[in-house]
DNA sequence: TTTGTATATTACTCATTAGTAGATTGCAAT
DNA sequence: ATTGCAATCTACTAATGAGTAATATACAAA
């Protein structure tokens, strides 16, 4: 049974509807940067995108760098949560690899994780870079783990780690730069494609 | 014998100066576009840079715009050259295929085919995109064609030429993020491991 | 009823920077 | 000599855009 509907809200329904505006924001923001990049993007632009006026976001976000940081940050999440979800999974460490290059190829061609690929060290203070360098590691480092597993098992031929991971994250970045969803092979088809051809040059032979 | 030096040039060597000139700005802009971003950089900044001022920067390029453009058609010729010459190269159509990715590598970590990778199509006019997603589907066809002559001569396995150019492109091309010449590898050597990598992954079984 | 807090606005300031106008110097050809 | 062109400067303009101050409204709590 539903509560009758009340004009009056509560702290937790004033609490979400501001997380939900502080999200648009970023959402609208992120948006922009992919398309036209951080620089040539004005806060006028992306509130105007929303219907506010500039004031708002800095209300809601802080200024234009912690706009960007926060995009950055939920991507950089996205993928490190992903890379720990892989961990957990049955099967070899191919399979693992497998899934988590599939979650890191959607994740890639979403909002924030374009943000993460598109953006430049450059942008950033030098405080957030350092911040930024660390989360990056962190998913470097889960990459490798997953690597070095499949090796361990038999399910990957022996490759370097380091290296691999560099051509893996190079091969599942690029997508960002021209992939559009909407066009004629759907995110399931292109990332199955991708995956596959890369897993192909790690099976054993 | 050398000529006797005399102070006043002739009209070839008037050109030649002129030349060199122009090439110290594309550089110049190039590594301050690529460490800094198009945006972010000023033609004042690359005009302090060589000590010169800004309307020089008019006078031998044109606007900032052009600039940009001019580095992008370099690096991209760059590698359309090295495809062509690849393609003349003796050997199984793999040996020609690791010829050309060590000489992308190369490439893409110099300063204009670093900016080829680092700008985003987003800051041309759309004439210049036009012209610019012309000259890369170029180099996109070239490596494709490369791809196709191994797999007909049996030098590479069966693979999608068309997601096998896009994934080998996206591994070459992240190097261009991170890797620096004066690192603890040095590009030869950076370069026969990320080849020989992908090449393993390519090889018949 | 008053006071405080969250949301949002308009209307500014101030710095930066693309691009231009106009002057200057020097050299070369007529 | 003079005319013209190449290279370069100083000094502007006009626009853009980040960030702030001051204000208004609504609502909730005291």
């Amino acid at each position: 049974m539903e509560k009758a509907r009340s004009p009056f809200k509560t702290a937790l329904q004033k609490q979400e509807e501001r997380e939900e505006k502080r999200m648009a924001l970023l959402h609208a923001a992120a948006e922009m940067f992919n398309a036209q990049g951080f620089h040539a993007t004005s806060l006028d632009d992306v509130a105007a995108s929303l219907g506010i006026s500039k004031p708002t976001i800095y209300h809601y976000l802080g200024n234009k760098e912690q706009v960007l940081f926060e995009c950055l940050t939920i991507g950089l999440d996205q993928l490190f949560t992903a890379a720990d979800k892989a961990r957990t999974e049955i099967g070899t460490g191919m399979d693992r690899l497998r899934i988590f290059l599939t979650n890191y190829f959607f994740i890639n061609i979403d909002d924030f994780g374009r943000c993460v690929i598109l953006s430049g060290d450059d942008t950033l203070s030098s405080e957030g870079v350092k911040n930024l360098r660390a989360m990056k590691r962190r998913v470097d480092t889960a990459l490798r783990a997953l690597i070095i597993e499949g090796i361990d098992d038999g399910s990957i031929t022996a490759v370097d780690p380091k290296i691999t991971a560099f051509t893996l994250a190079g091969a599942m970045a690029w997508p960002a730069r021209w992939y559009s969803k909407s066009g004629p092979t759907p995110p399931d088809a292109m990332a199955a494609q991708i995956v596959d051809s890369l897993m192909m040059g790690l099976a054993p032979r």
